[in-house]
DNA sequence: ATCCTGCTTCCTGTATACAAGAACCTTGAC
DNA sequence: GTCAAGGTTCTTGTATACAGGAAGCAGGAT
């Protein structure tokens, strides 16, 4: 309870920038959040500090914090990082993994299942993080997990899109099961390739990501 | 001259700490920097939030800014992460390499040889940071170089030690000499491979770090 | 003697005040 | 009518004021 107002302010302004209440080029006013929320500008002007070491906003000096609308380059790179740092991930992990992890990761896997099974594409979604999370964690590199845990929260408002190709669900699934199946068996060189090659989404569905960014770009600039 | 005070702040701090000005552990007294440095504490403040940001202070809720002290095994885990980030810039920037490029990446190398056969340790630190800034920025991916770079920062207190081991800076070129053939030739999978086991130091190497990292800290905890 | 408790003091977190720079509007000239 | 220059207004960056929590110390109880 006793939580800081920035950290709260953080927190919320995050949310909003990543599902869009905020869109990428708007200018976050300091006094108009300062009488949102409530407080002085102080705690708003720290939040902004945080947002602008995530990357979520630009601080330009005497101008203000903006919005940032990363390019489809931009992103693209994030993403060929991700696909990395997952693969790496998943190697660690298929050797240092413990084995209640390994339940876990199970029991996550089933999760998605249920949920493709059903059709849940937002369930899926949820699951399909906590799978990624819980590979980030089996790694047994605490620096390494925070770094990917960060980037795909950077990359979230992205990766949604990706679910929304046709297919992609249960396509997704499969290498899933193969990603497990790789970790749990000790076979890490193939852990780490199907985990990149996941993130990648190579050929067809790449293609098809950046038609949706492009898509939901013209539709931000509709509302904007 | 119209630079931020809190920027200026920042940057006098994060040299302050990285060269141990101010060790690990300790606290820093906000109405004391903002005496030292005659500005008031809301820059000081600010400064502190990048300084968290970029992992050099612990921010404790109600106690004040503290110079963090990696652990060894944190930084053990940051030199794995490092590894696999100049291995993947290598690895892209043997495909994705440009001529002016490879022609600068050949000069620093000979700058590095140019230092080591002089026996110029610090010569040889400050060409051996370029040579692999360049291959960096050579990997054709914005972010990745950005993260490589702040890594390599980071790290930058602790991969002075592994100069001092012995015979460590022949064998450091060598392993340059092997990368820049590999990166020209476009053999990406040897680029990335070498690169890899060049940051990791294994064997001997990796335990001549640890004990130099013991050392060190004492040496901190002596001054302190 | 040691530990707990309450007070005091100090420091952080937030609010507010002030100064300087940027944007915008108005007005005048071409 | 358009463009430029000057001033006005608004916003950011910094300083200062204030409030609440944390650490340290003293005094009493066990």
């Amino acid at each position: 309870m006793s939580e800081r107002i920035a950290d709260r302010l953080r927190d919320q302004l995050e949310q909003d920038i990543l599902t869009g209440t905020y869109a990428p080029g708007d200018r976050l006013d300091e006094v108009n959040l300062a009488r949102r929320f409530e407080v002085s500008r102080t705690p708003i002007r720290e939040a902004f500090q945080h947002l602008a070491a995530s990357g979520l906003v630009d601080l330009k000096p005497r101008r203000g914090a903006f919005v940032r609308r990363p390019s489809i380059s931009e992103i693209i790179e994030m993403f060929e990082v991700m696909a990395e740092l997952e693969g790496m991930c998943g190697r660690l992990a298929s050797r240092r993994m413990t084995v209640s992890q390994t339940a876990e990761l199970n029991e996550a896997l089933e999760a998605c299942e249920a949920a493709c099974s059903r059709g849940e594409l937002d369930t899926y979604y949820y699951a399909n993080e906590r799978f990624h999370f819980l590979v980030y964690s089996a790694c047994g590199n605490g620096y390494l997990c925070a770094q990917a845990t960060a980037l795909h929260r950077r990359l979230k408002p992205y990766r949604r899109l990706q679910l929304r190709v046709r297919g992609r669900v249960r396509r997704s699934l499969a290498e899933h099961r193969a990603i497990v199946d790789a970790i749990v068996n000790e076979r890490p060189q193939e852990a780490e390739a199907i985990l990149k090659s996941h993130i990648l989404i190579q050929g067809e569905g790449f293609n098809d990501l950046v038609a949706g960014l492009e898509r939901e770009k013209n539709g931000f600039a509709e509302t904007g």
